[in-house]
RNA sequence: GCGGAGUUGCCGGAGUGGUCAAACGGGGUAGGUUUAGGACCUAUUGGCUUAGUGCCUACAAAGGUUCGAAUCCUUUACUCCGCACCA
């Protein structure tokens, strides 16, 4: 045994670059373009968790390129961003050597791990070519009115010291600091319309090959309902009020508008002051993570508003419970049909009005929570009913009131139909350095100017000061300018894009990365878009996933592109965990670097390993044991591919062969790398001593797309002069397949199993004779049984008369089950 | 609470109506080889039993459908992952 992998490693990996072999060409081929979402590049580089990710992507991608498909398989980095500035101002650096430092050392990386990317693509969103276009889609943007400034309730993370988009607040708190609440403030903050494409967004979903969680999630997400919007009257003023139950109008008691609602001091009056006050104290010194536990609570403000149907006298109060930014941020409750109102009025001793009776049913039909006659005791009778107490609507069954009562409101307009959306407009500004400038000047007397298109980009000042507030700010040579307008003093915006922003259009710059005087030309857009294959993880569902999706329709609706989704198919690939089962960090200890791996047992047995034991959509533990199993595996054909003599190819081998492709090829298709790697192991397990130079071709081809490097090494060996990473995809014979050798393989070790067994229970034996059914006799081939069960064992057909049986067992042969007789 | 995925041998995991005591790997055990260890090779790895091909138990639990179920249906339990007071 003496391969040196890292040896061979370094001259594969060295032979791809010099050739550019996996860089993309013109060609008549049909295209093929797979993606791993990109990484923000890390200092502390790459770890075997992200190895993997990118292992899937470039085991399929290799796959494709031997089908003969056009790949284009570039990799690029998220550059910007809130983590490397972060870090940067810990390690007291920059952030742009800083970063630049770490893209150079995983570009490093990924080559070592021996991922086919075509460099000749790759991006940098740090790049000002790369974000000059992150500016020029916000003008864009502004002039199709999709782009807004307003100030609004944002999330604000007090650690990063920026305001949050809803999708980047979790449980309460910020999605990088878990330990950080966020807290509510009134900032003025840019917006982009995503609420215009949510129909859109929602609808076409279905129609993605994307694994159903993603798209459950997404749907979840963008949340429609349909509902009502009633108006009520406060103070004189009109307040729209959604509701999908304008069935149970009348039994509005209260109202409650969410206590975190800008205009809620609007409402309360002079004596309830004090009142609303200490209660918004006591919430604010809850941790927004007990808010899950919280109770509903609630004070009254002192105002009233009027329904509309009956004219009442509502008392309104604000409540914790209340989402502020959706619908109007104030909710009419209804505690007889409500069970959270009901919790309210309960604890406030607020009336409770039955509107909805269950209409007449045999007792035993009644669930256990309500009581004869459908009255309300304990909880709210949320189920269907007819109305009472309601006026001219009473008696007619709830869905249908729910239409009758929006028409009437509808006449009077005091209401109408409305579809709701829990997905929001994108709040895309933060007030922080390491990302794009958003390319607007502030003008006294011109108000908001956008910067003309002539003078993008507007480039990243590297003089900056950073901790006190807003860190572009802090150069004032860079934020003074003139107005594009009048020509008068006017100072830059110094907020930056959040950075979605940038990997909201990422993949449409690839094949076109070099384009200096448009973001991309729409032919090469067109030609390779949409990405066939997307690959990344869930965490991504309801952010990056929607962006680029919004993204995508709305460059479609200004003309720069003609489809409608961006990526075809998604994979979601899962995550590598230490070997303790724990996620890979540092201060557990559990990391495992690939440079490490691979100094021991080669890269090539690490992308193995990895795709071996489970399916590439589940977590998987790293195991020591489990990657000395892969290495075992890649030695063990290294050995045989030293000793291997040629012969002409057996029928047998020809068999195996064809239907291993067959099946590998299916298994690569669907990401099924764990099956297909159990093929790979049972044909190299079946190699024969001497066989034919196509079928070790055949053979080291399959393998090829797991262990690039060892392949090539071996293909070279076999006295090829090209690239094994470019030949082509081996087509089955299906005319070769022949049943009967796996048949027989079962059959004869079953055979030699028995024969063992029986040997651990009589000693001093030594001579072997099997009986077997005179149909079965061409199963089991004596010479065959010899070779592989290493004995001597003669095989008789029962009906031989020859044969030598002293003891008759031949009678005992039944089908399927030769009998044994040992002396 | 809602939604999604899952529960298979010592472990990771295949299997989705009969060909299943269950692929493949890891681990264990026994033997061979080796100066020893490692590496390698071979056998074995649910229980009982026996010159094997027999019986029993088993695919979270309990029921059901079926000639026949790990595989289909129902209920229950547990685990994981999303969303979560969206009116």
């Amino acid at each position: 045994m003496d391969f040196d992998f890292k040896k061979i490693e370094q001259k594969w990996q060295k032979r791809w670059e010099n050739k550019k072999i996996f860089q993309v060409k013109e060609s008549k081929k049909k295209k093929f373009y797979v993606l791993e979402m990109f990484p923000y590049p890390s200092a502390s580089g790459l770890h075997m968790g992200h190895a993997l990710n990118y292992t899937i992507g470039d085991i399929y991608v290799r796959f494709k390129r031997m089908q003969g498909f056009n790949v284009l398989y570039p990799m690029g980095f998220d550059a910007l961003g809130l983590p490397a500035e972060n870090a940067a101002i810990k390690a007291g650096e920059h952030p742009k050597p800083f970063t630049e430092k770490a893209i150079k050392n995983y570009v490093k990386q990924m080559k070592l791990i021996g991922l086919s990317y075509d460099w000749s693509k790759t991006l940098s969103t740090m790049d000002p070519e790369y974000y000059k276009w992150n500016q020029f889609w916000f003008l864009k943007f502004l002039e199709a009115d999709l782009v807004y400034r307003k100030k609004a309730p944002v999330n604000w993370c007090p650690k990063c010291k920026t305001v949050l988009a809803n999708e980047q607040v979790q449980k309460g708190v910020c999605w990088r600091h878990e330990d950080t609440e966020v807290e509510i403030k009134h900032l003025d903050q840019w917006y982009l319309k995503t609420t215009k494409y949510a129909d859109e967004l929602l609808d076409k979903v279905d129609g993605l090959e994307w694994p159903q969680k993603i798209k459950s999630m997404q749907k979840n997400w963008i949340g429609k309902s349909h509902g009502t919007e009633i108006l009520f009257e406060i103070e004189g003023k009109k307040w729209p009020i959604f509701t999908t139950r304008p069935d149970t109008l009348f039994g509005v008691t209260f109202m409650v508008i969410s206590a975190q609602h800008s205009e809620l001091m609007s409402l309360v009056t002079e004596k309830q002051k004090k009142e609303v006050e200490k209660f918004l104290k006591k919430l604010k010194s809850t941790s927004e993570k007990d808010i899950e536990e919280l109770e509903k609570e609630g004070v009254f403000t002192g105002s009233y508003a009027r329904n509309p149907i009956n004219g009442e006298e509502i008392p309104i109060w604000a409540g914790n419970f209340v989402v502020a930014d959706y619908g109007s941020g104030m909710v009419m409750a209804v505690p007889g049909h409500d069970q959270r109102d009901f919790d309210f009025a309960s604890k406030y001793k607020i009336n409770i009005k039955e509107v909805i009776k269950q209409e007449a049913k045999p007792i035993a039909s009644l669930s256990k929570n309500q009581t004869k006659g459908g009255n309300v005791k304990e909880k709210a009778y949320i189920q269907e009913g007819v109305l009472v107490n309601s006026k001219e609507f009473n008696g007619i069954k709830n869905d249908k009131a729910k239409e009758k009562i929006t028409e009437f409101l509808k006449k009077k307009k005091l209401g109408k139909k409305v579809i709701q959306y829990k997905l929001r407009d994108w709040g895309f500004s933060r007030q922080r350095y390491w990302g794009t400038p958003i390319p607007i000047i502030n003008c006294g007397s011109c108000g908001l100017v956008p910067v003309p298109e002539k003078d993008l980009p507007v480039k990243l000042p590297e003089k900056v000061k950073f901790g006190k507030g807003n860190p572009l700010e802090t150069n004032e040579k860079w934020i003074n300018v003139k107005c594009p307008k009048c020509k008068g003093d006017a100072t830059r915006e110094p907020d930056t894009m959040d950075t979605f922003f940038d990997s909201s259009w990422y993949f449409l710059r690839y094949p076109d990365n070099k384009n200096s005087k448009k973001p991309f030309d729409k032919t090469l857009v067109q030609k390779w878009l949409p990405v066939d294959q997307y690959i990344g993880g869930t965490e991504h569902a309801c952010m990056h996933l929607i962006y680029a999706r919004f993204f995508t329709k709305v460059l479609r609706d200004l003309g720069f592109l003609d489809f409608d989704e961006p990526f075809t198919k998604l994979f979601n690939q899962g995550m590598l965990k230490g070997h303790d089962g724990e996620k890979m960090s540092k201060s557990k200890g559990n990391v495992v670097l690939p440079e490490e791996v691979s100094k021991k047992y080669g890269i090539d047995a690490a992308r193995l390993f990895l795709v071996s034991n489970s399916s590439p959509d589940k977590d998987i533990d790293w195991s020591e044991e489990g990657i000395q199993g892969s290495f075992k595996f890649i030695k063990k054909i290294v050995n045989y591919f030293e000793e291997v003599q040629f012969e002409k190819a057996d029928a047998r081998i020809e068999s195996k062969i064809n239907k291993t492709i067959l099946e590998i090829t299916e298994y690569l298709e669907n990401f099924k790398y764990n099956l297909a790697v159990i093929k790979l192991r049972e044909l190299f397990e079946s190699l024969p001593e001497k066989t034919s130079k196509e079928v070790l071709e055949n053979s080291l081809k399959l393998l090829n797309p797991f262990c690039p490097h060892i392949t090539e090494e071996l293909w070279e060996k076999l006295g090829n002069k090209n690239f094994l990473s470019l030949e082509k995809w081996s087509k089955a014979n299906k005319k070769k397949i022949n049943e009967f050798f796996e048949k027989q393989d079962l059959a004869i070790s079953k055979l030699i199993s028995d024969i063992n067994q029986i040997f651990k229970l009589v000693k001093n034996k030594e001579k072997i004779y099997v009986y077997v059914l005179p149909n079965e006799k061409e199963l089991y081939d004596e010479a065959l049984i010899n070779k592989i069960s290493g004995r001597k064992i003669s095989i008789f057909a029962v009906n031989d008369k020859t044969k030598y049986d002293p003891s008759n067992m031949s009678k005992k042969t039944k089908p399927g089950r030769p009998a044994i007789y040992l002396e």
